[in-house]
RNA sequence: GGUGAGGUGCCUGAGAGGCCGAAAGGAACAGUUUGCUAAACUGUCGUACGGGUAACUGUACCGCGGGUUCGAAUCCCGCCCUCACCGCCA
């Protein structure tokens, strides 16, 4: 959420770089405007009517105590009739405020004057080739959902039985590489200074209003309406909100957490080749990396966390890209964001696999997440988050370019994690 | 699921219609003293939103939402949550 001093201050500015996510926002923040202002003028008339009714009430109190009861009558008329119109202009700035709110919530975050201008994800730049040549797989190369079959390591016809398309079963050794890799992002963000946590996987609705996802994106989670709970679509959301009305220390900046958690995503509307096996699940497991900053360094942060995602890939031997995000394909509350991409070679095309960005205050705005220098006042965080990684493509990418004609080679940084260096 | 107790500031915890934005202790911060540390003493110490160049000042907030009252942390109603015990159970 947009801070509205904000919006009072640099309403021109706010406008313009909105208008990089290709948005014209100008009648809404004007609206905003508007109806803050007429808050504001009905706020100062309430509270002054209030002001006289606390005085008054004090009074009467007096008056009782050294037995003055008619006086005190009097006045206790006089409040009665001062309660109406407070009554009135209550529900004027309460229901102005909330309107106001309601606007407030839709609008997307400001990007960060690096975010580069477009609307599709061809207008994304790419910053960052891990290799100047991809590499080429022989003519019978086979694309991932075939070799899954070929090995008997990922059933996905077992998982449309038991629960239905998008839930796959992993099988053998299928299975022991899953649980590998979580072990080795895992150890490789403890090195790297981040602290484990294990949060749950369902969360409130106040937890999904925190980082964004609600309202914007409810129909992508899946709900659990007999209590009220939501399925995490990635664990940004439970340990983000560890933090939710908090006021940190600002020496305990950077805060550094990371879990493991199962992700689960409705991806209503998605269909096609493109979401052939391993491509878009709707449970699928990601590590996630979260950082809570101080404002003047989220950005050297954001750069720290798409390095420190770039020597996963490295050690992991995949060739990728890193792209930074145009205006058009950004997420509603990201300020800039980076997608890291692995090469695909049986499916030539790139998958993402990790999107890093950086958030600044629009989430610790919603969530009321502070940090206090001594003796200052408190001050919005800035939140960044990244994946480190997110599975399914990553299997994809390592099952499609590591097939050999003896089996799939895994990279040597997990083979201690897996315990065999080839699937045959 | 049943029964009971309870939700007050960074923490513990008092407060039971007006003298309460809230005692007391602890923590934290600043200072004094001691050779350092520790201790002792003194002071500061909630948040949000308004108004004001500012000093300052107003309002709201004691789990959330309503109600009673001139006046509510305190009384009434509804909801949520936590804890304890019982039941069930990995």
């Amino acid at each position: 959420m947009l801070q509205l001093p904000v919006l009072r201050e640099q309403k021109e500015e706010v406008i313009a770089r909105l208008a990089v996510k290709n948005i014209d926002a100008r009648a809404t923040v004007e609206q905003i405007l508007s109806l803050d202002t007429e808050k504001r003028k009905n706020q100062t008339e309430l509270e002054s009517i209030q002001a006289e009714q606390n005085a008054i009430a004090k009074q009467i109190g007096e008056l009782f105590r050294s037995g003055k009861k008619d006086e005190a009558d009097d006045l206790k008329n006089k409040s009665t009739a001062l309660k109406e119109s407070s009554k009135s202009l209550e529900e004027r700035v309460v229901s102005l405020e909330q309107e106001m709110n309601d606007i407030l919530v839709t609008l997307p975050n400001t990007p960060s004057p690096l975010v580069p201008k477009g609307k599709t994800p061809e207008e994304n730049e790419v910053v960052y080739l891990s290799t100047d040549k991809l590499p080429e797989l022989p003519a019978d190369a086979k694309p991932h959902w075939e070799l899954t079959s070929q090995y008997d390591i990922i059933d996905f016809e077992l998982g449309n039985k038991i629960t239905g398309a998008g839930f796959p079963v992993y099988k053998g050794k299928g299975a022991k590489l899953q649980r590998a890799l979580i072990n080795f992002f895992l150890d490789q963000a403890d090195k790297a200074g981040y602290y484990e946590v294990q949060p749950p996987i369902m969360i409130n609705a106040a937890s999904g209003f925190g980082t964004g996802q609600l309202p914007d994106k409810e129909g992508q989670m899946y709900h659990v309406t007999e209590d009220g709970f939501y399925l995490i679509p990635t664990a940004e959301v439970p340990v983000t909100n560890i933090f939710r009305d908090e006021i940190v220390k600002g020496e305990s900046l950077p805060i550094k957490y990371t879990a493991y958690t199962p992700c689960f995503r409705r991806e209503a509307g998605s269909y096609g080749a493109h979401v052939r096996g391993l491509n878009r699940l709707h449970q699928f497991d990601k590590v996630e990396i979260v950082q809570i900053a101080h404002p003047d360094k989220s950005y050297e942060i954001l750069e720290d966390m798409r390095s420190y995602v770039a020597g996963l890939l490295h050690l992991l031997e995949l060739p990728f890209r890193t792209l930074r995000l145009c205006g058009g394909d950004m997420s509603f509350a990201s300020a800039l964001t980076y997608d890291m991409e692995v090469w695909s070679a049986a499916q030539q095309r790139w998958l993402e696999v990790s999107s890093v960005s950086n958030f600044e205050t629009f989430q610790a705005n919603r969530l009321k997440l502070r940090y206090r220098e001594a003796n200052g006042k408190p001050q919005l965080a800035h939140t960044l988050n990244g994946s480190a990684l997110a599975l399914p493509r990553i299997v994809a990418a390592m099952l499609e370019n590591n097939q050999t004609p003896e089996g799939i080679r895994i990279p040597k940084a997990l083979i201690p994690y897996t315990g065999f260096d080839l699937i045959n």
